[in-house]
DNA sequence: ATGAAAGCGCTAACAT
DNA sequence: ATGTTAGCGCTTTCAT
């Protein structure tokens, strides 16, 4: 690799010049600069980040903390992420905790130590953020995904009242005994999806029956699982059966849905489904899924957005200038898998 | 941050010899040793792997390039790829091209810059590899993902196989005019796949009628349109249909799943339908997708690996020692988009 | 066993 | 406008 030393060889030039040249940054004469950008050219130059950041003591990465690679829920947040940084230059690193804190802290260390600009935790994480706390006591700045209640700056949806509009569109079309397939105890978006799924029940004077609040865990499988209980095990004959159904997010409705087809129990005839996500999936499944879709890349743009915004503001872990929470809106997806509004 | 030096000073050593003793390697005395242990727990010290690899020119970081984060062929692969490398301390760097020359080219500039120990090449990119491979001679290994093509080391599994496993599968159980979407034109894994279609209806006697030939992207958006039109709007009658079909993928089979179920047409009854893939998706759809696996997370690790390999082997352009080719097994999943064996 | 010194590739004062 | 010098945080000879 030609280093910044032969450029300016070939230049005729000191080591300094060609860097100014290079950066285009203070003066040179045109001259100078254009024989020094020549000469990078035919050696194929390609500065030394690493290099340039021991000087500069900042680097052009930014750590991306997620809990599952293979949840779609991150997939076009993670898109959206890594589109906004790279137009900017950045480099990002990618860290996959499986929901595990040894993995966890082995990404907070490598994150540390590549001396990342800024970091976006997006999912659950441990309860245990302390360590990401003191690292934006110390300029590295954060930005979290849908974890608001951290006290680090936040992009998120308001997941109550997504619920709440999941539930409600099923007593608009027609239900009244409304099931639901809650997410993992103590994973914020999951409790706050119950509570918008009780809230608007309670609006309606609607009580739910215990009977039909289940738990999963965010995946097809337990979706899966969470329905064939509902309807096998918990010894409900047919009038005390739930009419709609409520799913923590879309994964668990698209294996809710697979469950009620092996029953034979039509949807949405029977019992109608609505998922919250609005992952792409939920569209080629049977019945398509009826969803209060996230906004889900511009989540991740909009992190990426404001990570930018910290980091070259500089010195940011006291910044009133910019707001540090965004909440987007969610939009109600009607396809199939709940009544059409007219046959309420 | 605190640096080697306030470790030193706290410790009341050398610099040079707190490097030593925090490494492990070479003379300290225990009693330094833990002296400068417990100096740098105190000072919650990290390792700036920035200023260690301008020394030692070597870095931990590993650059992944894949074509569309939101492709779940990538998923599983990624998170292998992640997962692997994490557990050796490596940090992945990813970068999504889109398909766009430019973004690729951003991403080697990227991953260059950083001074990444090695890459993984993952999915279609530009047909002109030359950058990547004129890396490799410069000492930066590079692995690929199914471009088997490129003279580069490669995980890949025989794509003309598994494309002849699903239609062999559908000959097996009763198909005899069998119908193609195959993937974009250009693409090494679409082109091969289509071999084997063709290969597996030769082997048969089977001649494919061009009129059940389409061509779609990929996604499922490409396999629901190109069903649509073979069903619609060419013209075949009763008895010119198709009564299998073998998608490019698992994305183009779900859509094209949905076509059909919206023509009323029966899966598996009137036409069966086998992907290739087997993305998690696959189980949940209606009816559930047979396809042949990738043994997707493999492949990632294997990748990973392979190039932990190669860099840990140090100088490695020129390898005789291990296999620069890794071929992977796909293996028939059968479930209900095709019928049963036993109603050959 | 420990420390002093040099230097990785680059930028940033500071001369000239 | 250009060059000289110093130094980022660390590892690595080489003395001691």
């Amino acid at each position: 690799m030609a280093t910044i030393k032969d450029v300016a060889k070939l230049a005729g030039v000191s080591v300094s010049t060609a860097s100014v040249a290079l950066r285009g940054k203070g003066p040179v004469s045109e001259a100078t600069r254009r024989r020094v950008i020549e000469a990078a050219r035919a050696l194929d130059y390609q500065p030394n980040a690493i290099a340039r950041s021991l000087v500069t003591r900042r680097t052009r990465t930014v750590g991306l903390l997620l809990s599952d690679l293979t949840d779609p829920y991150f997939h076009e947040i993670a898109k959206g992420v890594e589109a906004v940084l790279s137009r900017a230059g950045y480099a990002l690193i990618l860290a996959d905790t499986d929901r595990s804190p040894e993995k966890e802290l082995r990404a907070y260390e490598i994150f540390r130590s590549q001396q990342v600009a800024g970091m976006i935790l997006a999912g659950s994480g441990t309860e245990d953020e302390a360590h990401f706390e003191q690292l934006e006591k110390r300029d590295v700045p954060i930005v979290t995904l849908g974890r608001h209640r951290s006290g680090l700056p936040c992009v998120a949806v308001d997941n109550v009242q997504a619920a709440k509009t999941a539930a409600q569109h099923l007593i608009e079309t027609g239900c009244r005994r409304i099931g639901l397939i809650a997410g993992p105890p103590g994973l914020l978006a999951a409790e706050e999806r119950r509570e918008g799924y009780l809230a608007a029940l309670a609006e309606h004077g609607l009580s739910p029956d215990p009977r039909w609040m289940l738990v999963g865990d965010f995946t097809p499988a337990g979706g899966y699982r969470a329905a064939m209980e509902l309807f096998t095990a918990r010894g409900l004959d047919r009038h005390d059966r739930p009419d709609g159904l409520v799913a923590g997010n879309d994964q668990m409705a698209i294996g809710a849905l697979k469950a009620l087809r092996e029953l034979g129990i039509r949807v949405p005839e029977e019992i109608a489904v609505v998922g919250i996500g609005g992952i792409p999936t939920g569209e080629y499944v049977e019945p398509p899924l009826t969803t209060v879709a996230l906004p889900l890349k511009t989540m991740g743009e909009a992190a990426a957005q404001m990570l930018l915004c910290r980091i070259e503001r500089g010195g940011g872990s006291l910044p009133e200038q910019h707001e540090e929470h965004i909440w987007l809106e969610t939009t109600l997806l009607v396809r199939s898998s709940t009544r059409a509004r007219s046959a309420r």
